[in-house]
DNA sequence: ATAATTTTGTACTATTTGGTACAATAAAGG
DNA sequence: CCTTTATTGTACCAAATAGTACAAAATTAT
């Protein structure tokens, strides 16, 4: 897209691109969140090394939050995508439908980088990061025009107000997830998406 | 109930008690996490020195432990508790009105110790904690056994499997929870204590 | 007073944490 | 060869972490 691999007048060419060290960055964070991560895996992760990372980066903190804007990017992405080939409300069974089945077959499941990181910064100060906020904000909006969408051309025939109606789903979405990851039992798993496809009938 | 106030023969008496202290503990764990608590801050809340912390405790995560049997205890008991005074979909009800109305004034929100440390510790590890696993069956148990005394009363009249009931429940419970600490807006908010009760009908 | 027991205070340890400083080296163009 | 730029390696730092060691003080019964 932009030009990203044009050569630099003259010195020793750079063998990473600071986009792609970040993506590795964020599948790390998402996977084990931003304390749970500490430096040295980081980098392991990210493929660089400390001076590097240092040279191109403030702070660990600086590129968590790069990886949040990064993942929020790429989740509307995705979902935009999806609607596009399978419309809005199998988009939205379908990304959950994706995790528990992640979760079934690998026992392993990264959740919602916003929501869980979210968390872990709402444990530790007491408050709401009001960057957290924001984001919680846009996905909100987002998710209430998706469903918007798919209740004006018949996909979704719950007609409460999408707004609530993206909430409702959003929540319940965050719900499956802690329930997976709190290893609930597999028979009972199922049933939750049905749950889900009840919602949005 | 048990001797705990008998003077000991001889010696200095002892100035608290090891269930008292371990409650202390608890509701600092429920509020900070496993890993947002420092030693410091715990022997703080728990109103007790070091020295006293080791000759009691033999580590910081047996506390933890020992605090995670109480909350399921405590939990257990106020639900049952509930249960005699408003009946069964009432406490259901309630227990989740009580945390939105706790958000909304205090604006802090403790959540379930077990679910939030076992985030915690999924992600930090990567595998959900054994000994999570099992209570977190004893809570679905638990809440099944409720929901299906509420079925067969007549106080619920949706008559999905009590089990799967019950886990629906606690899935949008957690997703609730998760939900109001990452800071949805408070407008959306009331809504889904309406989606609760539809659920439970 | 003395023995028994509990709590406290102080000092210490080993490890891990994110982050810095800086020289050495690698790879290109002029 | 020389300059420029990117990467690496090594060494280091200050702070925070959970946990230990042990003497000193407090409070009781005998």
């Amino acid at each position: 897209m932009t030009n990203k691999s044009v050569k630099n007048s003259v010195g020793r060419p750079k063998t990473f691109e600071k986009d792609d060290v970040i993506k590795l960055a964020m599948n790390h964070f998402w996977e084990h969140g931003f304390e749970g991560t500490n430096l040295d895996d980081l980098l392991v992760a990210m493929g660089i090394k400390k001076s590097s990372f240092y040279r191109t980066f403030k702070s660990k903190e600086e590129v968590f939050f790069l990886s949040l804007n990064l993942y929020k990017q790429e989740t509307f992405t995705l979902l935009e995508q999806l609607k596009g080939e399978i419309g809005v409300k199998e988009t939205l069974v379908q990304i959950i439908k994706y995790d528990i089945d992640e979760a079934k077959k690998i026992g392993k499941l990264k959740g919602c980088l916003l929501i869980d990181c979210g968390k872990e910064f709402y444990k530790k100060h007491g408050i709401i990061s009001e960057y957290m906020r924001t984001e919680m904000d846009d996905f909100v909006d987002f998710f209430a025009k998706f469903v918007k969408e798919g209740q004006l051309n018949g996909q979704i025939t719950n007609q409460l107000d999408a707004k609530l109606l993206a909430v409702r789903y959003l929540t319940l979405y965050t719900g499956i997830i802690s329930s997976l990851q709190a290893g609930i039992e597999f028979s009972v798993v199922d049933d939750l998406l049905f749950f889900v496809e009840e919602l949005l009938k």
